[in-house]
DNA sequence: TTCAGGCGAGAACGTACGTTCTCACAGTGT
DNA sequence: ACACTGTGAGAACGTACGTTCTCGCCTGAA
């Protein structure tokens, strides 16, 4: 097993079990124990938790982001599209809310790296619903977005996201002045 | 200094701390020195961490409820006055988010007690938002105050407040159909 | 075959935490 | 004055974690 390799298996193990259990309820030996790498290797791939935690952070940042795009871009980049998948995520049995927001959570005084990482996601996300709408309605779909989420996580309820996507259809039709 | 006092320096101490840098970043000894109540007492008072951390969001859930619907209905129970009230509470210079998401997001399998605090307060807000408006509005104003309070801690801006204030207008005007 | 280098398994180390225990002492009733 | 109860300060204990170290083993080159 060669060091990318074993790269990919800890962000992978990582990912299982610090979305799963919270970062700091997961140990370096169960991540090791779940990756099937040393902790010598380990530490030869990230000199310290922090550095696997935003590393993990920034993987799952642009699959997430890269599922939602793709999924909206098949459906002609129809803003209500957002919302159905949302609730596909939302309806996963493992759902566990937003991984950057429970961070945020977790981490009181985070270490720059991670906030950093936490603060990309909420903009990028953001910055794609104002691309897909404009700046007003980006930042309205966006706050229904992160509603819906916390929301869900909470009430392990996926059906906000269907009522969200009617808030957004009120939304996008143009108001009367 | 009697048994109720001593509690409800805990508590006090607790919520500083607690909600400033997360429970998990909170030990034992630091809720003592915060205090001023031994660990001895404190044992007395609460009988876990877990039991203390429950109190916490108890007390923190009334009274953030109660400050939120006096404002309120010291405004007429204008729904768009709770966007107000928010904007006043992301503006505190030690907000940080809502303790009970940030509780979610550090305790991936919480305790039962724990984990029934935090669906109590969200459950609570929203009944009191449909109880303001209707069901189908009250879902709408609660998914978006959240998403509000998720977004205000991560960027550390209290404008989504009034941007959110906006939208609520929006959806408070009766729709054509 | 032999030697060197890197590896995996896990022990070891330092630290921090939650919780309990020790002990000297203050308050109180007689 | 004196025993007694309960207190505060903090030491002590057990555990768990992040990180590093040890050591036996495997591989591959000479």
């Amino acid at each position: 097993m060669n060091h990318t390799e074993a790269t990919t298996k800890l962000l992978d193990a990582a990912e299982t079990l610090f979305y799963a259990h919270g970062v700091h309820a997961v140990g370096m030996d169960a991540l090791r124990a779940e990756s099937g790498v040393s902790l010598k290797r380990l530490y030869q791939c990230f000199s310290s938790k922090d550095e696997l935690v935003e590393a993990y952070l920034r993987r799952r940042d642009g699959r997430w982001r890269g599922s939602l795009e793709a999924y909206v871009e098949a459906r002609g980049n129809d803003p209500l599209a957002v919302f159905d998948w949302l609730h596909g995520w939302f309806s996963e049995p493992d759902f566990r809310g937003c991984a950057f927001v429970n961070s945020f959570g977790e981490f009181g005084d985070p270490s720059p790296g991670v906030a950093a990482a936490i603060r990309l996601h909420s903009g990028e996300v953001r910055r794609y619903l104002i691309g897909l709408t404009d700046e007003v309605l980006g930042d309205r779909l966006f706050t229904l977005l992160e509603g819906a989420t916390v929301i869900a996580a909470i009430t392990e309820d996926a059906s906000v996201a269907l009522s969200s996507r009617e808030t957004a259809a009120i939304l996008l039709t143009p108001q009367q002045l």
